[in-house]
RNA sequence: GGAGAGGUCGCAUAGCGGUCUAGUGCGCCGCCUUGGAAAGGCGGUAUGCCUUCACGGGCAUCGAGGGUUCGAAUCCCUCCCUCUCCGCCA
């Protein structure tokens, strides 16, 4: 959601961020009905003051008895409930009409995304995001590498026949050596994210609609998300969800700032447009585990905050030693809620390409406002939005294949990262 | 799942149709007092929207949404949430 007010002042700078991101809003009929929503509610709240003022006088309602006895007064009183009953009825009369106003004003509201930071590429999808960087070494190899589910079947590492079994398509059974691959993982991003005063939080996977709408969601995204009918809650597809919508309707002191959280959640996708699209093995799937970053940070530093966010992202990728790009993404493929949002594809060499795996956005005050997060500013003392960011540490699942494909050997097998060791207590599967 | 209690200003609590412009205590801010502090005294202390150069004014908000009424924190309905006891349960 964006503000109202900025809305009225820049109408052209919001036409032209909402061009860059490919979406299309009628901003000319929201500013129109804007106009219309505040003539119509000073008519009503014209008529409400007028209203109350004559409750006020009203006192009390004489009895029957009080009524014969004092002729003029209740004649009085009569005529003034009247005149107050009339004034209500006009004010419901009117009230429909605003709220049909207000309605569809909120729905426009809703459906212009963030706009995108000036630094940002335009572009108008995925084919123009700017490769920042390369980084790290790409492993040779004396044969052809394999591809992470050829090696993984070999060793009985992932069984996805079995989970289409039981579950369906897109799910997987990680077993063995991988499952315990997955905590070592785990506790490798913890490790390193706890140095930084992240808070480590394990926080539900399930979320009211009110709060998924807020975190912007369920506008184009609302096919993705998994929706428990019976329950009235959403799966979560990241937990960036859940926790930004933790602090909902708080207000934050400045000296808290920034306030970092690592979660650990399972993750929930519907991947409804994407039939045929990456079948095979476990790199799109229903459900992942994933280690999150998320951050609340003062309006002024969120830049320096999604930087700082982008840097734990390398620094997790370096120690783990694979190589990877940094992709600074362009206007048109940024999702609604992102001002701004960097991408890092791990290189997998089964693959002979880069494949995303971590993501980190920059979403300023676009969640926050409708979750109504806000802090005391020391410098105006008054209430502003925070901002709030979020990157990923480790999505598990597919972490698992960068290092399944990039730490493979001839004869099949696959060592682990030597930052893992110590937490797996092994040093190569198979 | 069953039975009961309850959600009021940052926190705690009062209020049970008009006197609520929501009282009181704590906390917080300012001032007085002091060598400095504590204690004490005095004053202030919500948010959003609209309006105004400003002072100010209007409307809304007592978990959320509807309803009754000239008038609702207060009465009625629906929903959400919390707590206590019982049942079930990792």
């Amino acid at each position: 959601m964006l503000d109202i007010k900025f809305i009225r002042q820049n109408p052209d700078k919001v036409k032209e961020g909402i061009a860059k991101k490919q979406a299309k809003v009628d901003i000319d009929r929201l500013l129109e009905l804007d106009a219309k929503k505040k003539a119509l509610t000073k008519k009503i709240e014209d008529l409400k003051s007028e209203q109350n003022k004559i409750s006020k006088g009203v006192k009390e309602a004489p009895t029957k008895t009080e009524a014969i006895a004092k002729d003029v007064d209740s004649q009085m009183y009569y005529e003034t409930i009247t005149s107050a009953r009339n004034l209500k009825n006009e004010i419901k009369g009117l009230e429909p009409e605003l709220e049909r106003i207000a309605k569809e004003l909120e729905e426009l509201m809703r459906r212009i995304p963030n706009l995108p930071l000036e630094e940002v590429p335009d572009g108008k999808d995925d084919t123009q995001n700017v490769v920042l960087r390369e980084e790290g070494k790409k492993p040779e190899f004396d044969f052809k590498p394999r591809d992470h589910m050829e090696i993984a079947e070999a060793l009985d590492l992932i069984d996805t026949k079995r989970a289409a079994k039981v579950a369906g398509t897109r799910f997987g059974y990680i077993k063995g050596k991988a499952a315990l691959l997955q905590f070592a993982l785990i506790n490798l991003a913890f490790e390193l994210l706890m140095k930084e005063k992240f808070t480590p939080v394990v926080p539900p996977v399930m979320l009211k609609p009110e709060m998924m709408e807020a975190m912007g969601y369920t506008e184009r995204g609302g096919e993705e998300i998994y929706f428990l009918e019976k329950d009235n809650l959403y799966l979560i597809g990241t937990s960036e969800q859940s926790i930004g919508a933790m602090h909902q309707g708080e207000i934050f002191e400045e000296s808290e700032f920034p306030k970092r959280y690592a979660g650990f959640s399972t993750c929930f996708r519907r991947e409804a447009g994407a039939y045929g699209k990456d079948t095979r093995g476990i790199l799109r799937v229903h459900q992942f585990d994933k280690v999150e970053m998320f951050s609340f940070c003062h309006p002024d530093k969120s830049r320096e905050e999604h930087k700082f966010l982008l840097a734990m992202e390398e620094k997790l990728m370096q120690a783990l030693k694979i190589p990877y790009r940094v992709l600074n993404i362009c206007a048109g493929d940024l999702g609604d809620p992102a001002a701004a949002k960097y991408d890092i594809e791990a290189w997998m060499p089964g693959q002979g390409e880069y494949r995303e795996t971590h993501s980190t956005s920059n979403t300023t005050d676009y969640q926050m406002r409708r979750l109504n997060i806000k802090y005391r500013d020391t410098k105006t003392k008054k209430l502003e939005f925070v901002h709030a960011l979020n990157g990923t540490a480790f999505a598990i699942g597919r972490m698992l294949i960068a290092i399944i494909e990039n730490y493979q050997q001839e004869n099949g097998s696959v060592e682990v990262p030597k930052v893992l060791q110590k937490y797996t207590g092994f040093k190569k599967i198979g």
